[in-house]
DNA sequence: GACTTTAAATACCGATCGGTACATTTAGTA
DNA sequence: TACTAAATGTACCGATCGGTATTTAAAGTC
């Protein structure tokens, strides 16, 4: 088989998982969906669960690689990067296929911490923030840490508002809360 | 019947929807679960979901109280009690039986924002952004609405990282941003 | 104590769950 | 073309899903 099928499977199976949720997509659904019987799809992964921690493998991979590169695109300098996260934030939010984050839902759906797609999925907001860290750091911010956590902490809530529908643009109002903490961060420097 | 037993039953569900989810319990699990016999049950629910949002209010009237007066017992002026906000997450995270939030799961369960349980999430979510609100403009700040959604946006960002054990103090590292807003609004007043 | 009414327990319904045995098709080899 | 091996679709497995019909037990009422 070419490596191409099985994540053709895995991708489409990440639209029916995103749409419906975990334990309320059953495999005859994904099979039918993805236009894959059970059989070829229990060829390629043991049990369901493999094949939900396959999905939540590849949507690491590929958000945080948008999310990278729409952050890059919209800020040129690593303190505006901080900045642009909420704005790429922004563009999630508006796309038409927004359903929340997807490793929140995991994890709320497989509560164990020793799941592995509990996991996967906590690994996935690490890096996230391992990545708002370096950006702190070379923008020459005295306590990269808390910056980075800091802006973490706002982009989580955002994505939680917009999910729920608290406020028109929590993207925006995140970001603006975030122009107040690198401001005054900087002022100390 | 008495409605105590009633009561009983959904508070005994909340347990277990709490800890296992709601669609990966089953009507049978929570029958056990409580101690009370299927057909009892849908003699008080017509359908699970109607069961799940009684569960929904309750955790709704139950958590929002609780969190009231925790806040107002750890501050005892309102701009303090935005800070408290914090304080009485992080005695809530560190609760033996802390397993997330339960509207956040519930929301990611139960997509449809026209569907009762996810509406009754969000309605929660919204009444905890107003009680910040109203600290806020006790507390004198000029742009009150902006201080409550700040403080909102850290306290839902500290539970997803309580949930994912991103950082070990989430709650502390929230306070320390709110801490920095505060001050610079204050400021400018 | 006999009788009625109400409530709960048991047993069961069709549908669907995750997963698989088996028949069928396809592709490669000679 | 005959044969083999891999991949697929179909049909099905026991278990469990949400929900209910029927039976049993409990509580009044006279």
């Amino acid at each position: 088989m070419r490596p191409s099928k099985k994540d053709e499977l895995v991708r489409k199976a990440l639209d029916v998982y995103y749409r419906h949720g975990f334990h309320a997509s059953g495999m005859d659904l994904v099979a039918k969906e993805t236009g894959i019987s059970k059989t070829a799809i229990y060829n390629h992964f043991r049990t369901k669960d493999d094949l939900i921690l396959a999905v939540i493998q590849l949507r690491d991979e590929e958000f945080r690689a948008w999310m990278v590169s729409r952050i890059e695109a919209l800020g040129d300098t690593a303190e505006s990067r901080l900045l642009a996260v909420f704005d790429a934030h922004a563009e999630w939010f508006a796309q038409k296929g927004f359903f929340g984050c997807l490793f929140i839902k995991a994890c709320a759906e497989f509560q164990d911490v020793d799941h592995p797609i509990h996991q996967q999925s906590c690994a996935h907001q690490r890096q996230a923030l391992a990545y708002y860290h370096d950006l702190a750091k070379k923008a020459g911010f005295s306590s990269p840490a808390d910056i980075a956590l800091s802006i973490w902490l706002l982009a989580q809530g955002a994505i939680v508002a917009a999910v729920m529908g608290v406020v028109d643009d929590p993207a925006g109002d995140a970001r603006k809360a975030a122009v107040t903490l690198l401001c005054t961060a900087k002022r100390q420097d």
